[in-house]
DNA sequence: CGTATATTCAACCAAATGGTTGACCAAACT
DNA sequence: AGTTTGGTCAACCATTTGGTTGAATATACG
């Protein structure tokens, strides 16, 4: 039933964790500001030319990704820059990894894996 | 590695699919049950026991999943088995892989398993 | 047959989401 | 000083989401 595997998974903060960081890469255009991002550094206004929404509605997103922890907004002046974090999403990417490795006889690679991986990751 | 998937994140019907995925795993009842489903297939009523919401809101999550392509659903009898589908977890890996300019935890070893994995994809 | 079991459906509800607009504040440029 | 620029805030709106309940539909069992 419940094993210890899981018990890494199932841990609060790392839910809570993954619930934010899902969540915001479910919408594209905080994929897309996030595919942006990862070429260059850029101020919000600049984020937001491309799109047809308001510059507040991309406000919100860059909020949004940066409760994630995807982005970063250090303001300068009067600009306000965003830089992308990839870092937020090695939780989410080790999380997804354990489900490629279907076959029973691999969970215990993968309980492993995720013993090594887990805590560079999460410590809060 | 950016460049050959870069193509990927734009396209409308990939967007569409990443859009339902993420949005599914978004949410930790339904992350809860996938991982469920890691050990062994289950019926509906099985997936909904540890649970402590309706029958009818596990039922909802497992059409979320269904349409994420994250699980499917084989009805034998009056019993519904629902059996994961990690394929449908690629994609998005694949679009995570593309902000993997962070160094790279173990994510040369994914790469290899998706190299080993992708030819066998099977259809739903 | 009648009844229990497995699952979904339909109607409803509260809360969250993604968007708008206009007011607002702080920094920069005349 | 006054005005433009960069960005957020606040109030609103429509839609979606995640949950409930009770009725409905199969399928199995005795």
């Amino acid at each position: 039933m419940v094993d210890q595997t899981q018990a890494l998974w199932f841990s609060k903060s790392m839910s809570k964790d993954l619930d934010t960081v899902f969540a915001a890469l479910a919408d594209p255009t905080r994929r897309a500001i996030l595919a942006m991002l990862l070429e260059d550094d850029m101020a919000v206004t600049d984020v937001a030319e491309p799109f047809e929404i308001s510059l507040a509605a991309i406000s919100k997103h860059l909020v949004i990704l940066t409760k994630a922890g995807l982005i970063s907004q250090e303001k300068r002046g009067r600009v306000k820059w965003c830089k992308l974090e990839p870092d937020a999403l090695r939780a989410a990417s080790v999380w997804m990894q354990g489900f490629g490795q279907f076959e029973p006889v691999n969970l215990d690679a993968f309980e492993r894996f995720l013993e090594i991986e887990l805590p560079a990751t999460d410590d809060t």
